[in-house]
DNA sequence: GATGAATGAGGTTTCATTCAT
DNA sequence: TATGAATGAAACCTCATTCAT
């Protein structure tokens, strides 16, 4: 077999076993499994186990990183956001693996840590689903996908939090974050008028794919 | 000293070993140090490692939990929703190693990945900050932290991105996941007139405490 | 057990596996069960395998250098060089194995090959032997152990021969040598008088030990 | 390329890379490249990598072995001696780097190692040497070059050493060693007259070439 | 013949867990 | 209770050797 065939080929093990089993669970010798080869094919084309990983992280930051247009205002701005949203979401749905590898949950740790970390998450959403259904009952609460309102919550409550969590987080900063947060939730962020651009054509700049 | 307060103490000190060298790299004896004891005396509070980071978790998801309060729709309805945020940033606030361990990216590689991982993120970040900050200025994104925009941002693509990758995904469910996402970015998910509720108070449910 | 004893212990025992086995061939198994430890207790006690080896190295070298004593021309200049020859001879006879890791004809390959390598030696002086002993017959060769001298002969030499080997020879170089090594093989280099020195009293230093 | 050639020149390569990097740390791919052929091509002119070292040592024992010549009382003696020591240090000059494999210290270890052990020998010389430079200004060591008398008395003592650590050594089997070396420091064991043959001719042996 | 990809036995080292003191 | 010495399973990685091309 060619040998960069063979390499993609253990990459593309790798990130599925990565993926299932977690950095630490995966031995390099299911690496080779996975890619039909013994334990130590794998040493002649990376390495070290950690090389793997490393390698397959970078890749996807590229990939994400291009599949990201910069916006210009000039053109149909709500298009570019959603294609932006769409283009990342293509990444992911092109490569599951790798990206669970970075967006998971947990993504070091063994399986079963995994499962109850994820039930941990599923309980949230859970909750937050039924909560969010109530409220649109009750009219409180856009008509749409609850779940994926939760989900959206989650998300972003938990990358706030992650960035609060760093380092001391005064009460004013505290009562910053919860009311921008809720602004988000009611108002969104983009304005309405975006989704309708009105800006003469000629003033428009070319859209210009994003540099590495 | 009492066998509880070793407990505590033995817990305190594991969520600070945890959060700082993540599962994995953390050892059992690290964890005994922190608390000022032995490794072996470890074992004389908990059957394992596993079930130190396993209470650990569970805890945190009780204190999470209790934190949250079921919305009613009689009350403030605005007031709720910040409660509720406000009480989850308060868990993270008050115990930001435990809140590590479930949170953080890659939680459980080694240090030299995560600081990989880390900058992965932070890369994204600071790429959509900017750009937010850019449509500011055009008057395409609404006032406010920008910064604080990219968090909420990322960590809602992430989590819906982590649920998109468990499964198969059409190409209508995406683009259904690409219009709702940009229609909260735009109008967020809350109606605006449920800072002042109008429905009858007959329909309203009573507020009651999260179950655990 | 004591932790210094246990560590004299592996000492010993990896003394005795180096010298068995060669220092690759000895296992870091094979040194714990030769102190009757098992393996992970080795490293207790050593960070790696060789730095149990350097240790072995480190310590005879300052048997051996304490065990030598620096001349004084006041004294029995011969009973000096007698009590040195003694001393070192001591330190082998003391503790043959660790003597043997560092003076082997090639310490560190496996026990088949070290065989080949001895029976090379042992038929160079198998061969130097039977010559002398001719000689001897001859009235060429002083009375005494021919078998010692021959074992004199090769080491004198193949020491002089690493040291050669180590740069270009020149062919005048080369004559120097194999006038020196005659020279010492007819006289000896002790001037015969220093068994009974007559140089006055007060121009002689005095004994001092070696410095370490 | 010829058969015999190529072997030869993978002989040589190996030598090279024996002496360089010690036995173990010599990479049958090394020893390829060296050559300049592949791995593999190494397989066809040898059974396995012990056997080019095999085949490395036998060559030099052969041709040390008829590089001596035996003595002949009838011809010049010292002549003859001389002629042996030449044709020995000969072998060396020509091919130092097989030679080193043979007569290195710790000729299997790696570098590092190689480097400390060295060291200890290098240690005991400049120990000595200045110890025999003292001697020479007091008149007690003979003119001449004392660092290789002091190379001179370590290989012998270590090769007596080598010898005397296979089993055990009474006190009394210790104190004739003592006396012959030291005797042989003062005289050596050639007999002087050696160098000066008086032996009637009729009663001299033949020159033959030694048999391998 | 020549190559170099593939193999997998085997070695070093780590560390969760046990248990005698 | 507390300790920390001891254990040994398990994982990473190397490299001599094979063999299809």
């Amino acid at each position: 077999m060619a040998k960069l065939d063979r390499r993609q080929e253990l990459l593309a093990a790798a990130s599925r076993v990565f993926a299932t089993r977690g950095y630490h669970d995966a031995k390099v010798e299911d690496i080779g499994a996975a890619a039909g080869v013994a334990k130590g094919t794998v040493y002649l084309y990376f390495r070290d186990k950690r090389s793997i990983m490393s390698e397959l992280v970078d890749s996807l930051f590229v990939r994400i990183s291009s599949a990201i247009v910069r916006f210009d205002t000039e053109g149909d701005v709500a298009g570019q956001a959603k294609h932006n949203i769409r283009a990342v979401l293509g990444v992911v749905v092109d490569d599951p693996d790798s990206m669970r590898i970075l967006f998971d949950h947990a993504s070091g740790v063994d399986p079963a840590f995994r499962a109850k970390i994820d039930s941990f998450y599923a309980g949230l959403r859970q909750l937050l689903t039924e909560s969010l259904e109530d409220g649109q009952r009750e009219g409180l609460v856009r008509e749409g996908d609850a779940r994926l309102y939760a989900s959206f919550t989650i998300g972003a409550m938990r990358e706030i939090l992650i960035e609060a969590g760093r380092g001391p987080v005064s009460s004013r900063m505290r009562e910053e974050i919860v009311e921008a947060l809720f602004r988000v939730l009611v108002h969104g962020y983009l304005r309405s008028e975006v989704s309708a651009p009105t800006t003469p054509p000629e003033t428009r700049a070319k859209l210009r794919p994003r540099k590495a």
